[in-house]
DNA sequence: ATGCATGAGGT
DNA sequence: CCTCATGCATA
């Protein structure tokens, strides 16, 4: 039925980290526009918000008022083991580097904490609002306004850097033609082919976790293995306009090696184990996320101050929702062309 | 296939 | 502390 990961181990140190990638890829220079509003995400925020809303306005309004109390105890469900990963070494190739190739940061970024100042009155007329509007916050929830600079990923990519919604009517010029490197970014090209990778990979009887190790061996600067859950990513294009364009390069070069590999029946099991200490993933009750829903659609970056008061109700740790709210924004941004079209 | 987490690099 | 790219652990 689905597809399971046979194997996967590898992983990196978490804190050896090298100069890693040497290389260059500083091409930025785009010129990010003022992205729209995602029309819609996929998130359904307010399914059934009601209840959802209203209990967010109430939690949120206790938490200003109330907030602190000393909570007895915490029962917070993150019990992360750190540990010290091994990169495991049965594997063929080995993979110090971290695979942070795609990433350089633009010096420009513009993005506003609008109103910020009305915190304690989005609790006030969250009540009054969300009863109502019949439609409540539909666009607090798309974050209309969140502009967001890019990275460039690897070395040739995308000058002209549209970050997304690029509308590129269409040109498909045949990308065949070299020196423009900017006829990879085509969104409309990237699901294509996105699509026929797993259709290839499938058929060449890959998993996709066999995908993500077996890049190391590609043995291509700064890149190193990918777990099942990136390739699983790129597959459904959930993943950022970037990096989906930094990974397409990557992962058409392992398939093209794999399929070069099959031909002449150079086939090896690569087979590995990893088997250290786990990290418990933790685990948000549907209540305490439906909490956290409504207050994201209020008010998705949160200070500090309002992340810990906000913690502190839901019993959860500063941290968690912290985290929370870093997760539900990036999810918000990623490609999926709800977005664009 | 996805939820929560870590870490690098930037402010 | 944020954003991004990624990953481990899971459903």
């Amino acid at each position: 039925m689905m597809s399971m990961n046979s194997k996967q181990a590898f992983s990196m140190h978490p804190i050896l980290h090298e100069p890693k990638y040497p290389h260059l890829h500083t091409s930025s220079e785009a010129i990010r526009r003022a992205c729209l509003p995602a029309p819609q995400i996929q998130g359904n925020i307010f399914a059934g918000f009601d209840e959802t809303l209203l209990r967010g306005a109430e939690a949120l309004a206790a938490v200003d008022i109330v907030s602190q109390k000393t909570h007895p105890f915490k029962p917070d469900a993150t019990y992360h083991t750190m540990s010290s990963v091994s990169c495991t070494p049965t594997s063929s190739s080995v993979h110090l580097h971290h695979p942070s190739v795609l990433t350089t940061h633009h010096p420009h970024h513009h993005h506003h904490q609008p109103t910020q100042g009305l915190e304690g009155e989005l609790l006030d007329h969250l009540n009054s609002a969300l009863p109502l509007g019949g439609v409540p916050g539909p666009d607090v929830g798309s974050t209309p306004s969140h502009p967001h600079s890019h990275m460039s990923a690897i070395n040739h990519m995308a000058h002209h850097s549209q970050p997304m919604n690029m509308s590129h009517p269409h040109g498909l010029a045949s990308h065949a033609v070299i020196s423009g490197p900017e006829t990879e970014t085509d969104p409309r090209e990237l699901e294509s082919f996105a699509e026929r990778f797993k259709q290839r990979r499938i058929k060449l009887g890959v998993t996709q976790a066999d995908v993500g190790s077996a890049l190391a061996n590609l043995k291509i600067p700064g890149v190193g293995c990918l777990s099942q859950s990136t390739i699983c990513r790129f597959e459904s294009l959930t993943l950022s306009h970037n990096n989906m364009v930094a990974l397409k390069p990557i992962l058409e070069a392992w398939l093209e090696e794999a399929e070069r590999a099959q031909r002449e029946k150079m086939t090896k099991p690569e087979i590995y184990m990893g088997g250290d200490k786990k990290r418990k993933r933790t685990s948000i009750a549907a209540p305490e996320k439906r909490s956290l829903e409504a207050y994201f659609a209020v008010q998705p970056r949160p200070s500090s101050e309002k992340i810990a008061a906000i913690a502190e109700k839901l019993d959860l740790k500063k941290n968690v929702v912290r985290v929370w709210f870093c997760n539900q924004r990036q999810k918000q941004k990623r490609m999926k062309f709800s977005a664009t079209y």
